[in-house]
DNA sequence: TTCCAAACCTGACTTTTGTCATAGTATCCC
DNA sequence: GGGATACTATGACAAAAGTCAGGTTTGGAA
């Protein structure tokens, strides 16, 4: 029995070291090198996180970053009319609150799971340190920036120039496509009526109407809160303004 | 009289030197070093363009970024009812095409000069070479970047939760505060009555008939195409939802 | 200057979307 | 198991915004 490395109660798991972690291979760490990646997991903690609580909310100062293990999380702004519009949802492998880190500001948007997570924070400290330093690793932060900016000008062009119809028909084909469907055929992420609304910019009334008349036509079937495609097809061709 | 530097034609005056452009002062370049600055400069081209012509349009592949020494430019996306959004209006200072250059994407967006406007043409070539040598310049990068994205989020939020009559007041309020007001108190960037619309996201009789309803309240006050603001204070509590 | 095209403006109408009210249904917690 | 609570669903209506159709004004080119 080796003495060397005192375990603190709880044994550190390969699968909790940064530098055996997969989920890396999706994000900008993997541009870390070993002795970065070290220090990271050195310095980490992991959290779970309950369905409906938030990670960090809209105004908070961040400390450091979070990196999605486990679950799903929309990441959301509350309207001066009291609705919450959410900008995206991140998964497995995504890194949240790195825009607000970089630009040294507080939140800008609200992270609260859609289900149960696992996530891990790194203080900022690590993150800063490296991306002084590392400009392999600023420049993947970099690009994935830039495509998170893509996407958000994508969606501002949807948002104003489709009708709620559309983007209703978008946003079920975006969850096949992202989060895919289970055995049953029903899409595998399942969110309630409101954050569908919430998802699309509409009122919730709206999003359940569009979802009746889907279900009428044969495009989507639906049991309890679960939806499932049924003519992906017709949906495209809705998007596309058919 | 030198022969070391025969200059072809037109003389490279002081102010066509990056080192010595003032313009470099609000953007990414002035985390460049002297030397990467000498070949930026050296490598880079000045266009005119001219109202209503492009920079580059959404879909091109672009080799190099484009930063504004004059005039304005709008940055829009056309959609597939036909109509153009407006995603950003960029002006002196502001480098165009750095998210395309980053992420070897083309364009997502389109440039079209509002204003005559005069631009320095800098190879990627540069770009990417500092890039990856300077971590300072990719963290200046990637800031701009941060900030543009937060931009784009709040975009979203708006365009989906408030009324176009909010919108277009914001929209007013956005232009003075960016862009500022002539000498006879009109908004100092004129754009025509279908760009407003494109910006606000609306169709251009919307914009128009909103526009005679808050010269009607006394919000603001035109005369032609020009619009100026009267009353601030209102303006700022529409926009809130009063 | 004159003419033409483009931009601006307004009215009438339709469609889309939101709001309010109400009822049914699932779900959670004791 | 039962009751409170939150979520889903639908109808009726109101408000917001878009479309179409027609005018008027403006600005630039011949």
């Amino acid at each position: 029995m080796s003495i060397k490395f005192a375990s603190s109660g709880k044994p550190n798991s390969m699968e909790s070291r940064c530098e055996n972690c997969i989920i890396r291979q999706f994000n900008s760490l993997r541009a870390m090198s070993k002795e970065e990646l070290k220090q990271v997991s050195d310095s980490k903690t992991t959290k779970t996180i309950k369905k409906g609580q938030p990670i960090f909310e809209e105004g908070e100062k961040l400390n450091g970053v979070y990196c999605v293990r486990n679950g799903v999380s929309k990441l959301s702004k509350l309207s001066a009319n009291g609705k919450d519009q959410i900008v995206k949802l991140a998964s497995k492998g995504e890194v949240l609150g790195q825009r607000s880190v970089v630009s040294e500001e507080s939140a800008n948007l609200s992270a609260i799971a859609v289900e149960d997570m696992e996530v891990c924070f790194i203080p900022k400290e690590s993150i800063n340190n490296t991306l002084q330093k590392n400009p392999n690793f600023t420049l993947e932060v970099l690009r994935h920036m830039a495509h998170d900016l893509k996407e958000a000008d994508d969606v501002i062009v949807n948002i104003s120039q489709k009708t709620v119809k559309q983007r209703m028909a978008e946003a079920f084909l975006y969850l096949q496509n992202n989060f895919g469907e289970d055995a049953d055929g029903f899409l595998a992420l399942t969110l309630s009526r409101e954050d569908i609304s919430n998802v699309v910019g509409t009122a919730t009334e709206s999003a359940i109407r569009i979802i009746s008349e889907f279900k009428k036509k044969g495009l989507i079937h639906t049991s309890g809160k679960k939806i499932g495609i049924k003519n992906q097809q017709k949906l495209l061709e809705m998007v596309e303004g058919f």
